[in-house]
DNA sequence: AATTAATTTTAGACAAAACTAAAAAATTGT
DNA sequence: ACAATTTTTTAGTTTTGTCTAAAATTAATT
């Protein structure tokens, strides 16, 4: 399918965008306050862009009733929603930014029109299933697995899943994490936890290792939902 | 130096790229109706956007006398060729795409505003020096070296240079090439030129052929000017 | 030199995407 | 229930980049 013969501009794409992440899997209607204060413009902006957006029909729209992307409008926010992750993989993966400079670029790279391109970037990167931050990327035609991020204080023994995130960024915690060879994209499992000061031992590539409660409070793992 | 610090638009970028193509190497004045033509817009529309240019001083603009690009014009024009052949690299390189394919892409990639970006994607693609069409590419202030790009007939014994373009792109005649193991990106070296029917004998990767003068006459070879 | 032709600029209009200020509707608190 | 508050929409501007039609300037021909 090629959602960009609906010539949209940079400005609709960004919007619809917004719409789906405000929308918790477009699940429920998002206000025009939430949009304006997320884009950074004001509600009468808003209001205008959801009126065109709706005249091309990629939202539901009744006034004062907030919106909700119609089915052509998942589509679209999905396959923007995939180049963007790609082309973090790719500045991550190929480039080597780091997992927290990448997001700006992407949210520009994007918008970049071409489905040769990105099916050759896939490819070039391996099919990657999830981003530098653990979210999943969908598929050409949308479809992507649910992924579960959660701070590995919060798992129970033998979770296992891909450390992709700090709650706590200071350079404290994160020298402490590279001297302890700990790194994002490392795959972690929970061996067991001591009841007693709720430390933990996890396996890594190098072994298993023993992390305070306060680590693991800090840490999040991505756990991809095989289905 | 950090030319988008100027907040370019997209298309104000356009422009200054077509004024520094149109204008020789900067060295003559630019017509009107060359831009509109290049641009595919109306002369009304390049006068009011020269005069917004000109206000920016990026171009030297006096009423019904052409356009040049200013010192600080040339070097965004630069900057932007850069961009844009080095992504051709990338295109042709890595994602393996035909290097008949990759203009249209590179028109978008290349208003991508990022300098660490394009810094590491030189670095990643090993710093090259021409792009698949074997136009040189400028460096970070502007400098490149100058390249001739010229028809394997017109050259005489002794030059050497690389396959960068065919005259004649028939199917058949890029069959025949790929027959004959002749392909883009390619050396060749011109070792012997029969006068009676201007064949020339080429010495390739795989040892030396013989090519007829109607071959010679459509495929150019990239001579880079070390200096 | 004068007329004709081509090029370039001006004037006025429009669509996209933003804004401010004010009105309208929905929500909340008493 | 109704006044106060919040949210959302409308109305009227602005900027950017384009357009058409008409006027001004320059170039080319007789
Ligand atoms: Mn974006
Ligand atoms: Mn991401
Ligand atoms: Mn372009
Ligand atoms: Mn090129």
């Amino acid at each position: 399918m090629c959602y960009y013969c609906l010539e949209m501009t940079l400005s609709e794409e960004d919007y619809i965008k917004t719409i789906y992440h405000l929308s918790d899997f477009n699940s429920k209607s998002v206000a025009t306050n939430a949009i304006a204060e997320q884009m950074k413009t004001k509600p009468s902006s808003v209001t205008d862009m959801v009126k065109k957006l709706s005249e091309k029909s990629l939202v539901n729209y009744k006034k004062y009733q907030g919106v909700l992307l119609s089915e052509k409008g998942r589509l679209v926010a999905l396959s923007i929603i995939r180049k963007h992750r790609l082309w973090e993989v790719f500045l991550v993966d190929k480039l080597n930014f780091a997992w927290d400079e990448v997001h700006v670029v992407a949210e520009q790279l994007e918008h970049i029109k071409s489905d040769a391109l990105i099916d050759k970037l896939d490819a070039h990167l391996g099919y990657p299933k999830v981003d530098p931050h653990g979210d999943p990327i969908p598929n050409k035609d949308g479809v992507f697995t649910k992924s579960v991020k959660k701070l590995i204080s919060e798992l129970p023994v033998g979770s296992q899943g891909v450390c992709v995130g700090v709650n706590d960024s200071s350079a404290a915690f994160l020298k402490f994490l590279d001297k302890n060879k700990i790194a994002l994209g490392d795959t972690f499992k929970i061996l067991e936890i001591e009841e007693f000061d709720g430390s933990m031992t996890i396996s890594t590539r190098s072994g298993s290792i023993r992390i305070s409660k306060q680590i693991a409070t800090n840490l999040f793992l991505e756990i991809v939902d095989e289905e």
